[in-house]
DNA sequence: TCGGTTATGCTATGTAATATAACAATGTTG
DNA sequence: CAACATTGTTATATTACATAGCATAACCGA
């Protein structure tokens, strides 16, 4: 027999059950890792995903792109002013209360790059995966949380 | 036709392709329930997942248990006090360093309520996935990020 | 068209989960 | 024994998220 000895792991794992574990610990890490990778560019996760929002959906509301990335209208707030002060998005008065965002220029070409790293960054993490096999990840996850949003 | 006019989701979206964007939408959904679910026991998920460690693991000490949980000594020290505190962990010297942790009475009582209350989160949010899907899903997960520890 | 309600953006603030750095004390090993 | 590694701890910074409250603007029904 070749019994304990192993790592600190080891017992019989009373996470062996739980999906919500393994989601968060791979999710940590993943998003760890992002973090990292977008650094140099000057971006945090968040940034990208605004960047890549606002990439697929110019002149979108700043109340609109919350609802859509879930975070909420008081943290939206010092994110994209952050990102207007940088000069990556040009905000445009659609009514008396909403704005209009767009790229700018310097906008577009950061998100681009962003949009490279990240893909690379996946195809690190998740490229093992055939393609119909990380399809199927994608409609799964996408699946549970669109239901509780 | 009936295209756009939809919800403020719509476009083509971004995401589509990312596994990563889901993984963290869902696992933040998915964990700030499960917080609101531990609450009334006085326990975040971090203080259950110790306790399940616990219990599978008695006598695991501080530093392996922080290992195995992907949680650093220096954020396990404050999370241990606390429930040392609370009388839920007893403590015994291994050596002149490492201390040996068990359930006390109390604990195992905790314990086995916060087991109950993460298996009905856990059916609630993963119950429509058959139990083969659900057990498919975890090995994925687990395997991706056990690589990477 | 008025008045109540809702939407938008913002500031201030709180909480939780991470992270690093530095330390004392103890164990381990060449 | 001396050098090194491990354990637990404190202090502290960062990040992501939350709530509350506010001013302003838009909407909508009587």
């Amino acid at each position: 027999m070749d019994k304990k000895q192993t790592s600190p792991a080891a017992a019989d794992d009373p996470f062996g059950s739980l999906v919500g574990y393994h989601l968060r610990r791979l999710s940590v890490l993943a998003m760890t890792d992002l973090s990292k990778a977008l650094a140099p560019l000057g971006l945090k996760p968040a940034d990208a995903s605004v960047l890549f929002s606002l990439a697929a959906n110019p002149g979108i509301t700043q109340s609109d792109m919350g609802k859509t990335l879930g975070i909420r209208r008081a943290n939206m707030a010092p994110l994209i002013a952050a990102l207007v002060e940088r000069g990556l998005i040009d905000r445009q008065a659609v009514d008396g209360r909403s704005q209009a965002l767009r790229l700018s220029a310097s906008g577009r070409l950061l998100q681009s790059q962003a949009r490279k790293v990240t893909e690379t960054h996946e195809q690190l993490w998740f490229g093992e995966l055939a393609p119909d096999a990380r399809g199927d990840l994608i409609a799964l996850l996408r699946g549970l949380w669109q239901e509780r949003v």
